[in-house]
DNA sequence: CGACGCCTTGATAAATGTCAAACGTCGTGG
DNA sequence: CCACGACGTTTGACATTTATCAAGGCGTCG
């Protein structure tokens, strides 16, 4: 288990374990060169990540509250999955759906900045216990590192949703969703071809 | 086999089948509402695609130019899967590097067009028989709707690594690395963490 | 030769980033 | 308990990047 401000170094422990959140929040990123950070997933309590083995774009992961983390080895997962089909069957699923997400993510940064903050705040919206009360636990700096924008334009963003009464505001990390068919308006864009 | 401009459909046919560009080069892609076009992917001779099994953010997919794919059934490559280790540990593999991949891309996708057209340039060069003279399948809509810029800003980027002598372009579709280390500098980015 | 499609270039507009300042909130210490 | 300071957020003015609109060039194929 791994408390507050753990660090998990994309390069060397992150490929050998599989992590679950069992509370609190994880963000996993890479660092460019030139100081821009690029946050690539949030995970909320009951997600796993580190399923990314690839080695040469290895993601950093850090904890971004009181957080709680099982740690697998996957060493020992690999024997486990090699005896147990539904195992083996899960870590597929899992890994296909993380790539879907990321597949998903990348249509998400092609698209204006109005459009990436609806899909962000419709997204956590839906992992959130009640759907439309989000408890952010990232800081707008977060939510810009994920969405490719900068802090600015993500508080403007916001600011214009509140001005439209798309979404309320009763303090910084709780927003809430009062017009969502406005927000899955603003966010349209994903189509069948 | 597949010929030209033959179109797979993300919704019903792509998830059922895995492929594999025997030649030519193919490209997965998604629309947008508004008719934007993300492509997602492009695969060459050698690579498979249609790895992604996600429903709800399935892509399409389409030779871009003559091109024999190869198409295997996921039902038939399950069973064989069961019995070999060695074709479940490929399969394994080939997702995990697709992940890889387009968490890249994710990355590519927050930096500025030099970047993104540098680093365009490089990978295809990598996947070039000949890493310093690069053919180019797609037509620069193409390269545009992949790295998400508009073709004028590509062309106008392109034309500015010509001027400076870091590529030559012989002809549209033939692109000349003449200064490699120039070109990485462009695309620097990356870092361990 | 001419038409068409693709590519390049230029002028202008829109979106987003940058820089700077003010505001709120929260925790700390007097 | 209140005052202060640090930090995160918001807002404004301005700069920069990229998109948009428009025109012209080049190459290919009929």
């Amino acid at each position: 288990m791994l408390r507050r401000e753990c660090w998990l170094d994309g390069a060397s422990v992150a490929a050998d374990c599989l992590y679950k959140v069992v509370n609190g929040a994880v963000r996993t990123f890479s660092v460019l060169r030139d100081g821009r950070r690029h946050i690539a997933e949030f995970y909320l309590a009951g997600d796993f990540f580190g399923l990314e083995t690839n080695s040469t774009h290895a993601l950093s992961a850090e904890a971004i509250c009181n957080s709680t983390i099982l740690v697998i080895k996957r060493s020992v997962l690999a024997v486990l999955a090699d005896h147990d089909k539904d195992i083996a069957g899960r870590l597929r699923d899992m890994t296909n759906g993380e790539l879907g997400r990321t597949q998903a993510h990348v249509t998400l940064l092609i698209k204006t900045s109005s459009e990436r903050v609806a899909h962000f705040l419709l997204e956590m919206a839906d992992r959130s216990p009640d759907t439309s009360e989000i408890e952010l636990p990232m800081s707008r700096q977060d939510i810009g590192d994920h969405l490719g924008l900068t802090v600015e334009t993500v508080s403007r963003t916001l600011s214009k949703f509140d001005d439209a009464a798309v979404i309320g505001r009763p303090s910084f990390r709780h927003v809430t969703l009062l017009d969502r068919a406005a927000l899955e308006r603003i966010q349209r864009c994903e189509r069948k071809a």
